[in-house]
DNA sequence: TATGAATGAGTGTTCATTCAT
DNA sequence: CATGAATGAACACTCATTCAT
């Protein structure tokens, strides 16, 4: 894939992710590139092909950072827990505005009237709780580590959205909190 | 309030519920509602003077339905949890399609960039948290209680947004009855 | 039918005819009616229904003024014949340019790729090509009727189209002249 | 000329043909090539330069096929008649798709707002009328022969254009008999 | 009160043409 | 000779809002 291309689905991920995908105008996106409109229509044949492209590009760093790089990686299951609550919080936190969850946001916002979008969303949640199942069986036995697992993962998408809602990632910080006690301090 | 002012916000409520605020159009309201764009700026200033009652009306029906008919009514706590757990999983679980929370949808949606959308949201999961802490006090004593509330309160959200993902509300039941065991049947 | 809604469909039709579907322009369109987009959206819901509407209003023209004002008048056959032929000429000749046929214009433009144009056009030759053959029945027999019904529809046409091409009306004079020897003067 | 310029011409005009000048994209005849934009460019200054060349790419298989082949040869006047309208029906019935006569349809799309190709497309309809006369006038002397040669054009012209709009040659084989009975059968 | 005609800035998209390599 | 990235004006169409009646 071209340098440009790319360029352009990190500088739109940026946006999509602070100000939604409808919200976000091609003109918005044209102007953060500095590109004109042909030059947009000669790598992507539509906006929803950039936004396919840019749910390929989050789920790429979710399983690079995430699945392979924490959860699937060599270590204990305590710090592979530990390190998956690290890694949440220091990616809702940074940006100055609390932008919420990428997938999150592009779940609710497009998940029921674009079935593309649903499918490669829902495969990043799915991936994610699969891992993390495994994750759990190792610390509390296989009884309802799956179950568990779901509940983890709701609670972090959960308290981004709290957070989101409030504007203070404390609420993220305090449930993640939450989470590292039952999982790991205990 | 008129009778018909209601019914629009009523009417409303639901095609955005189901749609989104932005993807719902005016027109749809119009033709959902069987009138003219007359009536509808004689009853409002604007779409968006609109979508603040709509989160009004949530609001209210928040407050009587969860706030006052359950958590603060005379009940047992184990009765006002049961009957939240009941009342989110028949709320989100009715519809044909599974549109999600409609605080959660808007929430996401809205709360960034209109801060009196995100204030009124935010107050009822603030509310929600509040009478919340209240009920696990009384069923764990007041240790974390409120990180605790939080964390439910993060949980069904999360599981809403799950399931709406999957378009499947076992996984809203599973995880509803994953709080269930930690709060009651223990 | 409003009044407006009446006068974008002749002004279009006249545009159209003299320049083609594709080639006329939504603008041009837009400045000639003297009429804002959201106006012409109000009582057309795309420039091809738009389109439509303009092959129906030519339909119903040729259809009172040929068909019924013409052919299925109580007039003697070779008046139907004479009349049915000035009518080709004054219509044709009229206009500072020589825009063709509408029909023609847009049976050679549209219906390759337009069913519903196409469908709609071929009903006016069909039932010209109808009417013609009892004129034709009336005049010399029942001996192929039908076939020299085509054949004069088919020079007509052509006629027209050798004419717009040639920027000169003699042509479709000639030919039409031919016609008339052919089935009147004999 | 190069011998890819001749086949990029040939390309374009089959597409022409099918589905008009405007509607034909310049990607759509690079696609077909199989050439990229640079290289169109170095035979063609513009897209209307290969609609220009297109025209006489034609012209130059009339002249060849119709008048030389046909019109002008040894051959006797009935045989030339003939020959004439088995050219005219295997010209137009052979396509999958009944796309009409090229010159026709450039005619009507064209010849209006661009007087070059006017003047090209006219030019052939002038050969044809004037050596049809010849034939016409050894056939049936010299009396009206220019009259009825510009009829019988018209008529497989306007053939054509029925042809087309019915999506059935037969329309187009019925006239052409007729045309036989009257200049060869009788 | 209520209608629906009218507005106009804005949307995503197209496409012949240019130009650096 | 040839590529394909880049341009930018134009296109059909949308929609919250206004306004004459």
């Amino acid at each position: 894939m071209s340098q440009k291309k790319q360029q352009i689905i990190w500088t739109a991920a940026k946006l999509i992710h602070a100000k939604g995908y409808e919200s976000t105008k091609l003109s918005d996106i044209l102007a953060a590139c500095g590109i004109g409109k042909g030059q947009f229509y000669h790598y992507f044949t539509s906006k929803r092909e950039l936004g396919l492209a840019i749910v390929d590009h989050y789920a790429q760093m979710w399983q690079d950072e995430l699945i392979e790089g924490i959860l699937k990686s060599g270590r204990s299951p305590e710090r592979k827990m530990e390190e998956m609550l690290q890694w949440a919080i220091q990616f809702h936190e940074t940006p100055e505005k609390l932008h919420g969850c990428p997938f999150g946001n592009l779940a609710l916002e497009m998940s029921e009237h674009d079935e593309d979008f649903r499918v490669k969303i829902n495969r990043i949640f799915s991936d994610w709780i699969e891992e993390l199942t495994q994750v759990i069986e190792a610390l509390q036995g296989e009884k309802q580590a799956r179950q568990k697992a779901r509940m983890v993962v709701a609670q972090i998408e959960g308290a981004i959205l709290l957070m989101k809602n409030n504007q203070d990632s404390e609420v993220l910080l305090d449930i993640i909190d939450g989470i590292r006690q039952e999982y790991i301090s205990s």
